[in-house]
DNA sequence: AAATATATGGCAACGATTTACGAAGTTTCA
DNA sequence: TGAAACTTCGTAAATCGTTGCCATATATTT
């Protein structure tokens, strides 16, 4: 691979010039920048970024932490991410954390060790600690769906509290009292959060959280066949369901149709985070929506704004769920 | 951030005996180990990648393009790939090209540039030729789903004909002749060679290839809705349905019942690749199996044996396609 | 005492950027 | 016309944080 010394010998110029046209931070002529550029392309050079990096201390990439590679929620908000810093000419370092301690804290050293600009993560097992600490070296990170009081400035977050706690109050209001619910994992803020406001729903409409309507499932479409199975073994005494997110909600979906539990007529269900085959579904799944890829694309427009300089970027911390009415809720108002 | 040359100072020793406790690829008494460690702990030292790189032209990363990053397909990929790496102990640097060559040029590069050890592609737009001259260089290229002859050692592919011939096959073995096809777009090998499939076992079975129950969709659920819309209006005369992905049956199969035609009774459908929610659709999507998490595993292991020279790894560079029986498909044999 | 191991230090790469300084060449204007 | 003021570019050295090769000093073996 070519090299600016021989970019410069070939064009007839000093090294210094090389790296003034490709840099363009100084004033060069014309002529001579053609000759460099001509240079360039006959050699077909590219700048070694790796030495760019190392010299200027600069990368013009940031680096994405994800918890699973496969998966429409972290898709969409790698996308959204990735949409954003693409347009501005930046470039994106995924790698993931698998939702376990030590995974996290090395993809985030490595992300950090190659000299990220910045880092956008989304961590579920690394602690607060841990993070406010490594926010004092000289890389930036923001926080995905977290929200860390230290550096609330650097977290974009959804109020899963308030869409825990509207899924459930949609279905209170279609007249539904006995109410299953299956969680994720609770070490995850996300599903803890989405399970408290399922319990101040309950409170506020006086009823009372029942144990054996619970389960916490995995966040996969597993967990959602075997919470149903579970809840449906304590002996079947619920009309709704509401899921801690849309993968569940399938698998229960798809569990409740080969058990004969007639959706939405026998049983009522509500997912979360509005994925794209929420959708396509049979019945069509009522879910609360979760604006991830709106998330992704405002996070990355903060690291525009706060790293990479760019004016005139309105910023945005906090996202709101909204429920999404579609067909997996039967009303049985008696009113 | 601490640098080596700290680290050799506070330990009281040089530059290269800390480079070698790092890599231990040198022997060092016990007692300097033991007193480099101490002093990479108190400063909270980390080697920087980047330098590294440069020192070593070793990254102990691999990069990855896709098209998309959200999708079941690619991050079933993605997953596969990175599982294997992780494994290992290496990283994966993902970046995308979205179909279009300036973008899939452009990520190729970066990763090149990244010095990245080996580049691992699903790259759609760009040419043959550009990928030769691309592998000249120094970073070997591994190609996932596309089969080059000149780089057949580095090839991955899934035999998409034979699977595009094994969904039309299925369906007329189920006494199906009136058969419909979505394909996706035909710039891209995967698809094309499906449809090309298509066409080999309809003819092997002498049925005649019919333009009006034919659509080109985008690969998409949308492609899907959009496919059998303009199908059924054209008269609807079939009695099958092949998707050229699972994604767009889902869109099919939700535009079929919201226009009362009812699955599998009236209109059969098979999709292809078998992403995980094919088996939550209603009914159940009958489909062909793409192990492309399965090809992504073995794409890494590909670098693992060639690159990072482990041993003992079984290669295989050309998946079969399986038909998944499930609910979508009514039998009409009339025997 | 010579030969071989073992443990370390010294220093030039790696491929850029950055800075300071100065030498031409070109334009401006009293 | 001639001096001042700009432009444009070259030279050279320092820097970024490592690695890798060669040399050297000490310890061990024969």
């Amino acid at each position: 691979m070519a090299t600016i010394y021989e970019v410069s010998k070939l064009a007839g110029v000093s090294l210094a010039t090389v790296s003034r046209v490709m840099n363009n931070n100084a004033r060069v002529s014309d002529n001579t920048k053609k000759k460099v550029l001509a240079a360039m392309q006959t050699l077909g050079y590219r700048p070694n970024a790796i030495a760019q990096s190392l010299a200027s201390n600069c990368s013009n990439s940031v680096g994405i932490l994800v918890s699973e590679l496969s998966g429409a929620f972290y898709g969409q908000m790698m996308s959204g991410i990735e949409t954003e810093l693409r347009a501005a000419g930046k470039h994106v370092i995924i790698t993931t954390g698998h939702s376990e301690e030590e995974k996290e804290k090395d993809g985030l050293e490595f992300l950090i060790g190659r000299n990220c600009d910045a880092i956008i993560a989304h961590v579920e097992a690394v602690s607060d600690e841990y993070i406010v600490e490594l926010s004092k070296g000289k890389t930036p990170i923001y926080l995905m769906s977290r929200h860390v009081e230290a550096l609330s400035e650097k977290c974009i977050s959804l109020d899963n509290e308030h869409g825990g706690y509207l899924a459930t109050k949609s279905l209170i209001e279609h007249g539904h009292s006995k109410i299953a619910y299956i969680a994720g994992p609770q070490f995850k803020a996300d599903a803890s959060n989405r399970l408290q406001g399922h319990k101040r729903a309950l409170s506020e409409h006086n009823i009372a959280f029942d144990e054996t309507l619970f389960f916490i499932g995995d966040f996969k479409e597993t967990g959602g066949s075997e919470g149903l199975h579970h809840l449906l073994k304590q002996g079947y005494d619920f009309t709704a369901l509401v899921c801690a997110n849309d993968e569940m909600a399938s698998g229960a979906m798809k569990y409740a149709r080969e058990h004969n539990v007639k959706l939405p007529s026998q049983l009522s269900i509500i997912g979360f985070d509005n994925v794209i085959f929420a959708n396509y579904l049979y019945p069509t799944l009522t879910t609360v929506d979760n604006p991830v890829n709106e998330m992704g694309r405002m996070a990355a427009k903060m690291v525009l704004k706060e790293i990479y300089h760019q004016k005139n970027i309105e910023i945005n911390r906090i996202f709101e769920p909204t429920v999404i009415l579609r067909n997996s809720i039967k009303s049985i108002k008696t009113t």
